[in-house]
RNA sequence: GGCGUCGUGGCCAAGUGGUAAGGCAAGGGUCUGCAAAACCCUCAUUCACGGGUUCAAAUCCCGUCGACGCCUCCA
């Protein structure tokens, strides 16, 4: 029984779908003027695993992620550079789905973007002015009327009265409250616009999602995903707009990641404590920010310093470690006897309790710590078996549940290839190095081995031979 | 000031009533010519602090202190 903590609710609560089988998941993707962050990558990541693990639990899984490719910050962006605004988010589009593909995030089933979603945001809004929840103002902006909304406030928490207290009052507007939203946003001289029946001008942020949620998803969905920085005011928006709309429950479960701190802050854009994920990976693998991920608690603040991803690093290694050929099969020693019946038993016990841990901690608002710690397990049975001279058959059953299990949670775990010409130059150098051994010629053989990890190789030697790979 | 999340060993962190998972680091050991990797052992009588409820609390309640997020664009 899978459950999952809503903000809504502020309860931990039993997953149950729309639909059977079928999970309907909108996530809130980014804004794209710059480089993306790990920050970004985090959240990314964390509804990447819950896209997975449902996937896992048998659910079809519809993933919508936006792109707001609209935006003042966009149009600033664009002046600068002399730039359309719609090519230089298309630009950066490509680049953050180039990131998240490098990530081994899924791509979503659905990316939506603003601009190609007019017609029905337009749609949404004049429908939201009939029912009396909006109005236009007469410099042609258009407000949500936060007052005509009974409920406003509920998944922060906030009542009107408390957020006016400290509310920063913007000077000049035409609102009638002052909590009250933009819809719609007149446009300024020479700024990129859409017509509509308020004059020329373009979506105000909120909006936007909701009438995505709408044309990709219907009127009620299961997951609403995104920062927990998003929950007041985008979600919060989003809830009163959508729901004042339709007159239905929006979403069932709210589902909002922690904030990944860089030296005790939040790391955003607006702070500039920010690294991208591109300069992430060029030191890093993707399984290690991954794997940072998922030693923290999804809901939780993410500490990011060299430490953890140290730590990370090292994890990913040791799951790598119970993916490692048997020794006996490459050592082409002969009457190799294998592991005993009893063994063998316990090995496939392992493995069965191993998938029963990793489901049970899933299961309990995808508790990837704990499904991490079943595979840490695992893998120490893995290894045991090998160093007790395990058979790759004898291995294989264990390590491809392992396998499995990694891959719900989107490890690669791959160990770094060479060329053919690398790999025999380098099986060459072993040659000589175990003839060197055999002598004892130890300054020798050691030499060699410096010189293999010159070139990025690492060997072991074990009683049933040398093995060697690339990292 | 308001709303919310949270405070567990040197570090990251699981655990929401029944007597502290896992990983990193550290120390010892097996193996090895040495190394590396793997494996084994050690490493919190205690869960920010002070009260309370209970046969029993890290887990529930009250209070205090502290951290972080949101209240303005933000994953």
């Amino acid at each position: 029984m899978l459950k999952i903590y809503n903000t809504l609710t502020r309860k931990t609560e039993e997953f149950q779908t729309l639909e059977p089988n079928l999970v309907k998941m909108y996530v809130c993707g980014v804004t794209v003027y710059n480089d993306a962050h790990v920050g970004h990558a985090m959240s990314a990541l964390v509804f990447d695993i819950i896209r997975r693990y449902l996937e896992y639990r048998g659910y079809t899984v519809r993933h919508v992620m936006n792109y707001t490719d609209v935006d003042d910050k966009i149009i600033n962006r664009a002046k600068q550079l002399g730039e359309d605004p719609l090519k230089l988010s298309a630009r950066y589009i490509a680049d953050y789905a180039a990131d998240l593909k490098s990530l081994n995030v899924l791509p979503a089933t659905a990316n939506p973007q603003v601009s190609q979603t007019m017609p029905l945001i337009i749609e949404f809004i004049q429908g939201l002015i009939q029912k009396g929840h909006a109005y236009a103002a007469a410099n042609g902006d258009v407000y949500f009327s936060v007052t005509s909304d009974d409920d406003y406030g509920r998944l922060s928490g906030r009542k009107l009265d408390d957020m006016q207290a400290g509310a920063r009052i913007e000077i000049g507007e035409a609102k009638t409250h002052p909590m009250d939203f933009a819809l719609w946003k007149a446009a300024k001289e020479g700024e990129i616009s859409w017509d509509s029946p308020w004059g020329k001008g373009r979506p105000g942020w909120h909006i936007e999602c909701s009438a995505m949620n709408l044309a990709e998803l219907g009127e009620q969905i299961d997951i609403h995903g995104g920062g927990n920085d998003l929950i007041f005011p985008h979600h919060e928006n989003e809830i009163a707009q959508s729901e004042c709309y339709t007159g239905k429950e929006f979403s069932r479960y709210w589902v909002h990641n922690g904030m990944l701190q860089l030296g005790g802050e939040k790391m955003s854009k607006s702070l500039g404590n920010i690294i991208s994920i591109k300069e992430f990976l060029s030191k890093r693998s993707a399984d290690v920010m991954r794997m940072l991920v998922l030693n923290g608690t999804y809901r939780a603040p993410l500490m990011f310093n060299d430490d953890t991803l140290d730590a990370a690093e090292k994890n990913v290694e040791r799951l790598k470690s119970a993916l490692r050929p048997a020794r006996a099969s490459l050592s082409e020693v002969e009457g190799t006897k294998g592991l005993s019946a009893e063994s063998l038993s316990a090995l496939a016990s392992a493995a069965d309790s191993a998938k029963a841990n990793f489901t049970e901690a899933m299961d309990s608002d995808f508790n990837t710590a704990g499904a991490v710690a079943a595979l840490f397990e695992l893998s120490k049975f893995i290894n045991t078996a090998r160093d007790n001279g395990a058979t790759a058959e004898q291995l294989s059953p264990a390590q491809a549940t392992f396998s499995e299990l990694a891959a719900v949670l989107g490890l690669k775990l791959e160990e770094k290839q060479g060329s053919s010409e690398q790999d025999a130059q380098v099986n060459a150098l072993i040659a000589e190095r175990n003839e060197a051994r055999k002598q004892k010629q130890w300054k020798r053989s050691d030499e060699i081995r410096d010189q293999l990890k010159e070139m990025g190789v690492t060997i072991e030697d074990s009683k049933d031979g040398t093995t060697w790979r690339w990292g």
